[in-house]
DNA sequence: GGCTATTTACCGACCGGTCGGTCAGTACTA
DNA sequence: TAGTACTGACCGACCGGTCGGTAAATAGCC
């Protein structure tokens, strides 16, 4: 009775699921409530039952995103080897352990949370920053200091690193690459680069 | 008489600027042809008679944004030097010709692209392709083909190009870096990446 | 120059439709 | 019989877009 709900009704996370994929396609203003319902066989107040408006059952996506990709730098931090290790890792969890419309999620976290009404966006902005945004820069940041990396700016090369990956996170637009090609152009280029190597270089 | 109109009318443009904001902070569908038209001192029916529908005023301002576009890949092309000096025009030129607002356009017709009914939008994306991605794909491919750059998928390599500036085209979010030392980072991390430099590299 | 006809550049009021959201139920369990 | 998991009907606000109208400038004619 006062335990939360163990088996969260299988309903509650249909839609999560299912308000993802949608707002994924066609952003947070693009798909109404009508149209989530339905695509999740309910009616709209059904939606309401589980949720207290759209923007909870999109905040809840969002966090639920933003804990997931939380989840898979702490493990790319704690990876043993260097600096390019973590990075390769992360880089290669993020393509092969979430699919396609959990990596676009991540997209749409950072394009659409300026949806959010002034104070829920302050508050998931400010813990997106300390978790995922700052989490990459603290591995850049040790990096750095292990002579591991270049000495730059560890936040301007985190935005730079995701600004990398996020055409390649896409639902649909943007064209179909081969993944393995993908993960290992974009860390090869992250760390050395599209010049032709002068002298033999560590991956 | 039969003269075109040489001054185009200043509210017109006047127009796709306010509008051009207005979308670039809020979306397509974040902001209504009233908001517009108030921003711009103006009524409602004004804006039509300007514009057919919210469509043909959104599709104005992305056009003009490509062309401008279209001519700095062109300038690029056509820089003495080699590749990297031709990037690095390109880079350089996007960040100190073009005011934030208009960087931001940038990213607003890739992101919102797909809210144009589906013959515009095929029409728009087809030319967005052929002038804009496919003019820095051919700056690449002719960099790889002249062995200045390593054996890469030029798109691909566009994709990254694009998405490593795209977090610096922000008109609000993200945060504020000094723009030459984000216009070197750029060149820079994309040529030469990020792990420490074993022999000579070239820029 | 004076007079009319037409065009330019708008505006207030309003349209049908959709939006997010609510409320009063109700079928089904425990 | 008390709660859980919903539904159909509906609300006010707002959406993109259009209507009929109009003041001011411009063009054509004498």
């Amino acid at each position: 009775m006062f335990m939360e709900p163990s088996s969260p009704s299988d309903m509650r996370s249909h839609i999560l699921n299912e308000a993802a994929r949608l707002f994924v396609i066609r952003g947070y203003d693009g798909i109404s409530m009508r149209e989530i319902a339905a695509s999740c066989h309910i009616s709209k107040p059904g939606l309401y039952y589980y949720f207290v408006d759209k923007e909870d059952l999109f905040l809840a996506i969002l966090e639920s995103s933003l804990e997931e990709l939380t989840a898979l730098i702490s493990e790319a931090t704690s990876q043993p080897g260097g600096t390019p290790q973590k990075l390769g890792f992360l880089i290669h969890a993020i393509f092969t352990r979430l699919p396609m419309e959990r990596r676009a999620l991540i997209r749409l976290a950072a394009q659409e949370m300026n949806k959010l009404s002034p104070q829920k966006r302050e508050s998931f902005s400010s813990r997106y920053h300390a978790t995922f945004i700052d989490g990459i820069a603290d591995i850049l940041r040790s990096g750095i200091q292990k002579k591991e990396l270049r000495s730059v700016d560890p936040e301007m090369a985190t935005w730079a690193f995701l600004g990398m990956m996020y055409p390649f996170f896409s639902a649909t637009g943007s064209p179909r690459f081969d993944e393995t090609a993908v993960v290992h152009f974009l860390l090869d280029t992250f760390l050395n680069g599209l010049s032709p190597q002068t002298g033999e270089q560590r991956e």
